[in-house]
DNA sequence: GTCTATACGGAGATAGAC
DNA sequence: GTCTATCTCCGTATAGAC
């Protein structure tokens, strides 16, 4: 089936472009992956490229519904926030390995200069936009924005360090840091950190 | 010359991983770039791992000058430390196109799990310890090496977020914003912002 | 829809003349 | 030291049988 073939090499190249990067992922490593074989690949892709926009498509779904869960699955903005911060502690493992996948996505694009950049940084400013909506609930209306773009922006470089450090405890220290930091933005009382 | 030349195709080759990635730069990019004929390349360096070597160990050179200079010329940890947040306001126009040179090396070779990641990670740890020295120089010998790590990964995540959504005015609120923290840290009278 | 076979270019790398 | 010529491999992409 046309659409099972299309989502499979769609899935495995997600996969691929995240560990290896875009540029070093090639069609026999993808078709490898899904079990096909290579010329069976150009049925569903024409080029390399249009695998790259369904990836990206398929992130920025993924995306969308990941933060909707967030906004679903918590009662407060702070809540909501924190779950985007832990999101550092769950995917940690990853993280130091092969960096957060939206920003080395943008950052290998940006480099080759690739028609799809925009694609790609569409998803980071999916977080951001999302992010910035939160702060909004929160009552930050006017900062709204630019607390979403800090915030996110430590995510970020949380992910980059931990990835050239292999240094596990400096997440765990950077998440409870902005933690603290958020509830010093939105003016709630600290408790008792952890939880 | 051989050093001559050597050291031309070692500053290229430099230039062109920063702005096209290294898995993306051929021996045809940098050989045009340096004038030289692609067979004559392989008198000064075997192989292409030899010539990222070099880079990165003339990044590492210049990043040791870079931030003796810091230390050197100016006279208090603060204004040193300042130094280097202020560089992200000097090279923005780089970062935004390219992102952070020593951040964006890392990432590319984490995802290729190439042997020359440990000497890119090493560049970065060499920020982390020169911020480290300057907390200590500061008085905060115990919070030392986990503010210059904070620090580090804010000016990495400036870096990523200002290469992917483009906004030059985040860099310089976000520089500010370091500023303001670093006083806050160390302890310093808040000024009238600016300088 | 999936396969095998193949075209074609560009990559890294080598040999040998000058 | 620098060049031209060339090798080999692997990349994307195509053609056509099943």
């Amino acid at each position: 089936m046309i659409l099972q073939t299309r989502a499979a090499i769609a899935a495995k190249a997600d996969d691929l472009f995240y560990r290896q990067g875009y540029e070093r992922t090639s069609f026999a490593d993808i078709a490898a992956a899904v079990k096909i074989s290579r010329g069976n690949f150009y049925y569903h892709f024409k080029t390399k490229d249009e695998i790259l926009d369904a990836v990206i498509e398929l992130r920025a779904e993924r995306t969308r519904a990941m933060l909707d869960g967030w906004a679903a699955g918590a009662k407060t903005p702070r809540s909501r926030i924190v779950a985007f911060v832990r999101m550092l502690i769950d995917n940690r493992a990853k993280i130091m390995l092969y960096g957060c996948p939206v920003g080395t996505l943008c950052g290998e694009l940006a480099k080759l200069d690739h028609a799809a950049q925009k694609g790609a940084n569409k998803i980071m400013a999916q977080f951001a936009d999302w992010l910035t909506a939160r702060f909004v609930e929160a009552g930050k209306r006017r900062k709204a924005s630019e607390l979403a773009r800090h915030l996110l922006a430590r995510a970020q470089g949380v992910s980059a360090l931990a990835n050239a450090l292999h240094d596990e405890n400096f997440i765990r220290r950077e998440v409870a840091a902005m933690e603290k930091w958020l509830d010093g933005e939105l003016g709630v009382k600290r408790r008792k950190a952890k939880g």
